[in-house]
RNA sequence: GCCGAAGUGGCGGAAUUGGCAGACGCGCGCGACUCAAAAUCGCGUGUGGCAACACCACGUGCCGGUUCGAGUCCGGCCUUCGGCACCA
């Protein structure tokens, strides 16, 4: 008897039982062979799971399935990263509580995570805005204080007039907030930082070894930003004991400095400005300090400045040069100040230029000192006019100027980095509130451990005030406490922290998500962390994957983690687009999952995606793309169905047939380890194909291996058809990845190219292993080939075992054949 | 401007260490089934020289090079995407 595939009824029903059965979830404390399979955990929308995410789970839970095949306890959870101004401004628009909000967004992703079908480990799942989860992020906040990692400093910072908050640098881009898109102001708060930078070496140093996705490790170095140079000083003349003290990284072209430039809100500004000056000084430093920072940093804007009046001493010419203040330079960076050399640094060119100043060469390029130069030459060369360097190379010189000022105290070696300090307080409602109390006796004071968590009040009014304070700075029952240490009454930190706090330490918790008393268990983390295979998305490079970092470095140093790195590969999967274009409401090319699956079922939906192309680089959903996808799944149920109608053989294949089954499990599994899904079921198309052409004669090894092969991209039609071959066990929790014999990857016999001259020619039969006399003389008795040779003997023969045999007939003059 | 990734049929994309370019799928064409259509199945499908076969030439962004042989390696460009950017 036939039965149709009716993809609804066979994914409700595999659903049902693999909840019954708790397949995904594994014995933490037993677990043999321990895998733990991290996909990025979502942020959970009102609009549903984004077919974006599917694409990203379902690689991530096809090659978690793969490693649970080869025998592996795949620990493969999920949670919710639902705290943060995102959630909170959703929530605004819509004028609902964010909490109401959120619980029913949460409820409608598991749906979907279970539509999907992948083997999450639900008993874990951490839900990042729960008293029970955000209690520890409260302790990781404490850790890092008492530790010195945490501090409050008042500081220039990024606002968003929109979202009424302070950003971190990294949620900043361009200038803008990366939320909205408005741009950013500076304002001066005092705000609580994390001390990221401290660990700026060992971040950057690590990279080097991590088995990271290249462009991920990229961008961070790059965010980094790590620079070595001479920090030196010039004296002010006439203000001794003043001196104006500078970072550089070409110590070689100090002779060439010729003047040197203040940042516009340098504290030396004032102290050193010469009364005739004075005017021009303060009109020009009010004006740079009202200019939006995205302005005042772009490139393309002419260089402005002012003389303050004042000279400094050039220690290593000795002469006299003027001190200018200009906006170009950053107050931010290194010490917001700069030795300017015209010649060598296009920015100062271009000021020198400007204003007439002057641009002498002390490094000669390659081609020689230009006659009338166009712009600055920054790269190596030969150092002139410098007095005891002259003639060295410019490397050479940087290490003596260095040497030379350390030797005379007038400067040291340093590094500097253009990663600032995280800056994780919010002025919102919706995070953790940071656990500290502000005592009018005491200060600062960490709320204790035992007193965690401090609750996030559920208050009606969660607009945020604008005011630079938290919405809970207005809850007079949340800001009045005692402090616990004098026990005086205090007021609350009522600030919240970033959400990237957040998701800095969940893969921590997962394995210890039903720990009460403790934020981790020592063993579960022994047993389980670092997390083997990680994957997500690119646009968390800097963010979230630098945090993580960080955050997972300090509770080593703190004695918590037995490790430094909690990633021992990274995967960045790529971007899905439709239609040509990234997906957007604007462009009304958003695809719906939901209407997906009720269409093609998930089976077909998550075969597809991968299918679509290199899962590490996206691909393009063709709407048309899906239906061959869809009718795989029936070609393969088909095949299945109709050898199952009168009986499957258990005989053996035939040999053919034997080695293309072991080489298609070697293949579908190397791809399916390296992530390279897409050629995993083009593999299994292939396969299929040759088993419908044998459809007669298919036996019982061959139909199983297909459908364990599948079983990974497509769960629910393959645990059916495993089933209905007689299977008691589910094939999820009992059948392994078949074994593949080495001795069929090979043959007795294969065809290579022959080539003439490089052109394939005709193609012959040999035996493996075979000499190539013997391969050369099958070549020789094709007519193409003789008809190709010309009636000449071959000048030159190349032989490449089970490829091609390449016979040269044109005498080249490399050829010795050439010269008789 | 600097750094990184990538350019292959009408389309998505395959192709160990340099060794038969275009697997697999979509689309398209022809055929079968059907009164007809849809669905399904079979065959064909890089471009040109022919309407077709045989055969030949050309063909992996562009120019040049190395090599018996280059999608793959080297040099110089162009384009697209991503990161950084008055960071001294």
């Amino acid at each position: 008897m036939r039965v149709r595939y009716n993809p609804m009824a066979v994914e409700a029903k595999w659903r049902e039982r693999w909840e019954q059965a708790g397949v995904g979830e594994v014995d933490l404390d037993q677990a043999p062979r321990p895998f733990y399979n991290l996909v990025m955990f979502p942020y959970p929308s009102a609009e549903g799971l984004h077919i974006g995410n599917v694409f990203a789970y379902t690689g991530g839970d096809t090659y978690g399935r793969y490693m649970a095949l080869l025998g592996h306890d795949v620990f493969e959870p999920m949670g919710f990263d639902a705290f943060g101004i995102h959630s909170e401004n959703f929530a605004l628009k819509m004028n609902v509580h964010p909490a109401r909000l959120i619980a029913n967004n949460v409820s409608h992703f598991r749906e979907q995570l279970h539509r999907m079908e992948g083997r999450f480990a639900w008993s874990q799942a951490v839900d990042t805005t729960s008293p029970a989860y955000y209690r520890w992020t409260q302790w990781v906040f404490l850790q890092l204080y008492h530790r010195g990692l945490a501090e409050k400093k008042r500081a220039p910072v990024n606002w968003c007039p929109s979202c009424l908050t302070v950003l971190a640098n990294e949620q900043v881009v361009q200038g803008a907030c990366e939320r909205c898109g408005t741009l950013v102001v500076t304002r001066h708060l005092e705000q609580w930082f994390l001390k990221i930078t401290q660990y700026a070496d060992r971040l950057l140093d690590h990279l080097e070894e991590m088995d990271w996705s290249p462009t991920i490790k990229t961008a961070q170095r790059n965010w980094i930003g790590r620079s070595a140079g001479l920090e030196l000083s010039f004296p002010v003349v006439g203000h001794p004991g003043t001196a104006v003290a500078f970072f550089t990284t070409r110590p070689d072209t100090v002779h060439g400095a010729s003047f040197v430039v203040l940042a516009p809100e340098h504290p030396l500004v004032s102290a050193i400005t010469t009364d005739g000056a004075r005017p021009a000084v303060e009109a020009y430093v009010t004006a740079a300090l009202a200019r939006r920072d995205q302005e005042r940093t772009d490139v393309n804007r002419a260089k402005t400045g002012v003389d303050t009046g004042a000279r400094a001493l050039n220690v290593a010419t000795g002469r006299e040069v003027p001190i200018w203040v200009a906006d170009y330079v950053l107050g931010s960076y290194g010490t917001g100040a700069i030795m300017a050399v015209p010649a060598h640094d296009q920015r100062d060119f271009e000021f020198a230029n400007a204003f007439g100043l002057p641009i002498p060469w002390v490094i000669e390029p390659p081609g020689g000192v230009p006659a009338t130069p166009t712009e600055a030459y920054g790269g190596p060369g030969t150092v002139i006019h410098s007095g005891l360097l002259n003639g060295l190379s410019s490397p050479d010189a940087r290490e003596q100027v260095m040497d030379w000022a350390e030797r005379e105290g007038l400067g040291q070696r340093r590094v500097t980095y253009r990663l600032r300090d995280w800056l994780i307080s919010r002025q919102r409602y919706w995070g953790p509130p940071i656990p500290m109390v502000l005592c009018p006796t005491c200060g600062t004071v960490p709320v204790p451990e035992s007193e965690l968590p401090v609750m996030l009040p559920d208050v009606e009014n969660f607009r945020p005030l604008g005011t630079g304070e938290s919405p809970l700075a207005s809850v007079s029952a949340f800001v009045e406490t005692t402090c616990p240490q004098c026990g005086g009454p205090a007021r609350r930190e009522t600030d919240v922290s970033d959400n990237f706090l957040d998701s800095a330490w969940y893969y921590l918790r997962y394995p210890s998500a039903e720990e009460t008393e403790r934020a981790l268990s020592p063993d579960r983390i022994a047993k389980w962390l670092p997390v083997n295979m990680y994957i997500g998305g690119h646009e968390h490079a800097v963010l979230h994957l630098l945090y993580t970092r960080f955050i997972s470095m300090a509770l080593h140093d703190m004695g918590h983690l037995p490790f430094e790195e909690p990633f021992r590969v990274f995967r960045a999967h790529g971007t899905m687009i439709h239609e040509g274009a990234k997906m957007s409401k604007s462009r009304g090319n958003v695809i719906n999952p939901d209407e997906l699956f009720d269409r093609y079922g998930a089976d077909s939906v998550r075969t597809y995606l991968m299918f679509m192309g290199p899962y590490q680089e996206g691909g393009d959903f063709s709407d048309q793309g899906i239906q061959g996808v869809y009718r795989f799944m029936h070609r393969v149920w088909d095949l299945v169905d109709e050898v199952l109608s009168r009986g499957v053989p258990d005989a053996a294949p035939p040999a053919a047939r034997e080695r293309e089954r072991h080489r298609t499990i070697a293949k579908v599994g190397s791809d399916y380890a390296a992530l390279h899904h897409n050629t995993a079921v083009s593999t299994l198309m292939t396969y299929a194909n040759a088993l419908t052409a044998a459809r007669d004669t298919v036996t019982r090894a061959e139909l199983e291996t297909l459908v364990i092969l599948l079983s990974p991209l497509a769960p629910a039609i393959t645990e059916e058809l495993w089933e209905r071959l007689g299977h008691a066990g589910m094939l999820s929790q009992d059948a392994r990845w078949p074994t593949v014999d080495p001795a069929y990857l090979v043959d007795a016999e294969v065809e290579i190219a022959v080539q003439v001259d490089g052109r394939v020619r005709d193609r012959i039969v040999v035996a493996v292993g075979g000499t190539q006399e013997q391969a050369l003389a099958q070549a020789l008795e094709r007519e193409r080939v003789q008809s190709a040779l010309g009636g000449h003997a071959p000048a030159r023969v190349v032989y490449v075992p089970g490829r091609a045999l390449n016979l040269v007939a044109a005498r080249t003059e490399r050829d010795p054949a050439a010269n008789e």
